[in-house]
DNA sequence: CGGGCACTAAACAGAC
DNA sequence: CGTCTGTTTAGTGCCC
């Protein structure tokens, strides 16, 4: 930071850090999404943003709207993933990265050998500090992996997989983390999951998915992890006199971790839909069209792996009907983060459920559509490669067998031009928008978790009674 | 200091 | 039968 120009254009800052992000997960949905930013910022058609299309699609950056008074451009990159935000900003320069020794791969030495945790004061790149290990939980990681997936879900050697491909951390960690991955998808009351009976089985274990009741919590502890950039670009944007670097030596103080924002604050540029969704004081249905219609954009990604096409044949020889995800969520709003994500020993007993909640069970978490409906959102766009990435637009990837059936149509968004877009999100937007009408009148918003279902502490407790 | 939480390790059972 | 997966318990360290 010593060497950034304090009064470098937010544009030209945004697209340095763009630059660096994109490196720090090449290949990736979330590089495709980073690229697509770039694009949106030479002005090409939103509705293009390959951010709609991936796991972080709910964070991408709304760069239309004015800025709040507290949120500038810089703050709104907040939704993306943790990297080097400093790569390219002479990492050296600042005293963040090593000590001497370190340097030649970029990872962090300290006294000649590395520290087990990453140093609280040096942005974390998983692909370079790969003797360090990522400041994420492992509930973070795991949200990460079964988000970054197209269908939302993941079995568990695929969870091992992504993790090991983003964190090279891991590759030489013991094995205990894979332990602890099963322990945290177990009990972690976040994680569910899928049914077996339900076709999606994909051999031994099962898939595991995110429950859209607690997604937006993971989202919120996403963004309080130490190294996500909203801190980094708040320390960008705004560092505290404290925090300034003079002559390149930089300050071995770890940034602040609290949010700018009030713990019960949803950031509009953050979180634009949960944000809309909260603050909503009266029904809105302009915006919620724009909700329904980047929820299109992201469902349109839900078809386009192997595996959906797999289930899916696999569904139709059992009669079973498809999924499509809901993307209608409750508002979480958590001020500890324990109701972020937190371990559940106790089965929440269906019953005792409020009739609004969203229920856990797999078959109210997707909507079941017909095998047209599939069909108008199985031809898209991007597809799962081999190597777990997204391979985008293209036919046969990596052995990847595309499905043979015929399109029934073209791709929904990318490669129509703009009035086709419109009329197609339109048609969805308010096919979408009956369901989402029910869910409006039926499902309250959620400003803290029911004790009795937040489990955690039942479990913890139980845990400590046990213990004593 | 105690509670809560994340993490790790381990044991065990069941599926493949 | 070995491996993988999922569950559960126990213990530890950190933070508030």
């Amino acid at each position: 930071m010593p060497s950034m120009d304090i009064n470098e254009s937010d544009a030209s800052m945004r697209q340095r850090l763009v630059n660096s992000l994109s490196a720090s997960f090449p290949g990736s949905a979330l590089s495709k999404a980073l690229q697509g930013m770039k694009d949106l910022d030479d002005g090409s058609d939103e509705m293009n943003d390959p951010l709609s299309k991936s796991c972080f699609a709910e964070l991408r950056l709304i760069k239309e709207e004015p800025m709040d008074e507290e949120d500038d451009e810089l703050t709104s990159l907040a939704w993306l993933q943790d990297s080097d935000l400093l790569k390219n900003i002479h990492a050296g320069e600042d005293g963040f990265d090593s000590d001497e020794g370190s340097k030649e791969n970029g990872d962090i030495k300290m006294n000649g050998c590395y520290p087990q945790t990453h140093p609280p004061h040096v942005p974390y790149n998983p692909q370079k500090h790969i003797h360090s290990k990522p400041p994420y939980s492992f509930s973070c990681l795991i949200f990460m992996a079964v988000e970054d997936s197209p269908q939302k879900m993941l079995p568990v050697k695929d969870i091992y997989a992504w993790i090991l491909n983003q964190f090279p951390y891991f590759q030489n960690a013991p094995t205990g983390w894979k332990n602890s991955v099963r322990h945290n998808l177990s009990l972690n009351k976040c994680f569910k999951k899928v049914e077996k009976d339900r076709g999606l089985s994909i051999g031994k274990g099962s898939l595991w998915c995110i429950d859209p009741e607690y997604r937006p919590n993971l989202l919120q502890a996403l963004r309080k992890t130490p190294y996500h950039p909203y801190h980094q670009l708040q320390m960008l944007a705004n560092p505290p006199p404290s925090q300034q670097y003079q002559n390149g030596q930089g300050i071995n103080r770890p940034l602040p971790l609290a949010p700018r924002l009030g713990p019960n604050t949803v950031s509009p540029h953050l979180f634009p839909f949960l944000s809309k969704r909260l603050n909503q004081t009266s029904y809105d249905i302009d915006s919620d069209i724009q909700d329904v219609a980047q929820t299109l954009v992201s469902l349109k990604s839900l078809s386009n792996s192997k595996h959906f096409h797999e289930s899916q044949d696999l569904k139709r020889k059992r009669g079973i009907p498809s999924y499509q995800t809901r993307h209608f969520e409750p508002i979480v709003c958590t001020v500890v983060p324990s109701e972020d994500h937190t371990y559940s020993m106790t089965t929440v007993d269906e019953d005792d459920l409020a009739p609004s909640s969203p229920s856990s069970s797999i078959d109210d978490e997707y909507d079941f559509g017909s095998d047209e409906e599939i069909d108008d959102f199985s031809d898209n766009g991007d597809r799962l490669g081999s190597d777990g990435e997204y391979e985008s637009g293209v036919d046969e990837v990596d052995g990847y067998v595309p499905n043979n059936r015929t399109p029934k149509r073209p791709r929904l968004i990318c490669e129509e031009d703009d009035e086709e877009e419109k009329k197609k999100i339109e048609e969805g937007a308010d096919a979408l928008l009956n369901l989402a009408g029910i869910f409006k009148t039926s499902q309250p918003l959620l400003s803290s978790r029911n004790p009795e279902h937040n489990s955690c502490s039942q479990k913890n407790s139980a845990k400590n009674s046990k213990r004593s």
